[in-house]
DNA sequence: CCACTTTTTTAGACATATCTAAATTTTATT
DNA sequence: AATAAAATTTAGATATGTCTAAAAAAGTGG
């Protein structure tokens, strides 16, 4: 069971980790989430344990697959319910998030994806912020697999496209993340595989792989 | 501040209230919560505290005034919820009531009013039970003023129809609370007042009171 | 009306989530 | 490389809400 706590957490490290390449900081979530540096290491202990997080003392955060998924899950509640009081009940644009702040945390998915219905699946909520898939996907334009990219170009890692186990398994092996920044260094033309730095770290990954991760090019 | 658990609590007593005359006994409680007696025995002191319930140890419990209008904005929220969960998400009846536990908790009286807008003001929930007022009446087609009743008539106290402070302040003096037991005693004809029983002790009370207070006639 | 049963309350624990203050580790600077 | 500064973690406390077991009060039957 996941705690109303935990999933403020686990949404805070995910929008921290979509706003800078390094690993989140202590620091950074106790001021995203308005608390202090010592009740964040308590927590993240906890999400250690829930395995949402890949986390070593004093070296930074990183959400695992579960708790990327679960993160999305969070902002795909909070955008459809902020679509729905605005288009339907009229609610002013400015006013919705504290509301939002509530709804996000109902447990049903089956009234997620009722709403999503309801609402003709919409692709953005009223602040223009794009409603993540129920697959965890967060859509942006600017996303592309990573065996399309070309050698020597860095990206972050939006999302996955492919809800396995065992794929899921083997990004958590590579330390791959929502978030995780990943340089091309080589492209192998016999069978399309890669080689890639991650973190400073270098991996060698299949083409079948690196279609399934859906990257944002930086500088 | 009023936690989520209070307001189960508070609302367990209300359905309890409104199906018997009785004091709520602290057993009874329990199992409509699905806790102990011990921890029903714990949040009655916070209750108190909170001035949400008339409460003396081993005498059974009823709510204040303030605590029925908290109870009733909660079932208020709760059936109207159920009736979108119904009526727009279609959602099968028999399916809704766990997730209407949960958004019945939401804070925030805009989103309760514009969703009671947005469903166009329904009397009933998708179970047929009548969605309390704003005001914090529940609607029954029985109930009928106090001022209205022949003498010796017996009934319960379902709501009030002046949200005045003055009012309901003088109605806690009385003991008079959601569920509470009236016996008309003597009609006086000079002013309209009225001789009354609540709970074994005789009051006088006067007409102005009385055409405020919304009684369900009982044998 | 006294003993027995039931109900309710209290006492003492435990889990969650938070805090302040102190200790520890990392980082930055000279 | 030593030391100062900043970041992070630990230790110890507090508040909420729960529990079990024991004590106290209320109700019941011979």
């Amino acid at each position: 069971m996941i705690t109303l706590s935990e999933e403020n957490y686990i949404k805070a490290i995910l929008t921290l980790s979509l706003k800078s390449l390094e690993k989140v900081s202590t620091n950074s979530i106790a001021s995203e989430i308005g608390t202090t540096a010592a009740s964040v290491s308590d927590m993240l202990k906890k999400l250690l344990e829930k395995k949402l997080i890949n986390y070593e003392k004093y070296k930074g955060v990183s959400l695992t697959n579960k708790g990327r998924v679960l993160a999305t899950t969070i902002i795909r509640k909070h955008r459809l319910w902020e679509t729905f009081l605005v288009d339907c009940l009229n609610f002013d644009w400015s006013e919705v998030h504290i509301v939002a702040e509530q709804l996000e945390h109902i447990q049903s998915e089956k009234l997620i994806d009722k709403l999503d219905k309801f609402l003709e699946y919409p692709e953005f909520d009223p602040h223009g912020e794009p409603i993540p898939t129920k697959e965890g996907i967060i859509p942006n334009s600017n996303t592309v697999p990573l065996n399309k990219l070309n050698t020597f170009t860095k990206g972050l890692v939006m999302g996955v496209t492919l809800d396995e186990k065992k794929f899921l398994h083997y990004l958590t092996k590579l330390n791959i993340s929502i978030g995780t920044k990943i340089t091309i260094e080589e492209k192998i033309d016999f069978d399309n595989s890669l080689n890639i730095k991650i973190n400073d770290s270098f991996h060698h990954v299949s083409s079948n792989v690196a279609k399934h991760l859906l990257i944002k090019i930086i500088k």
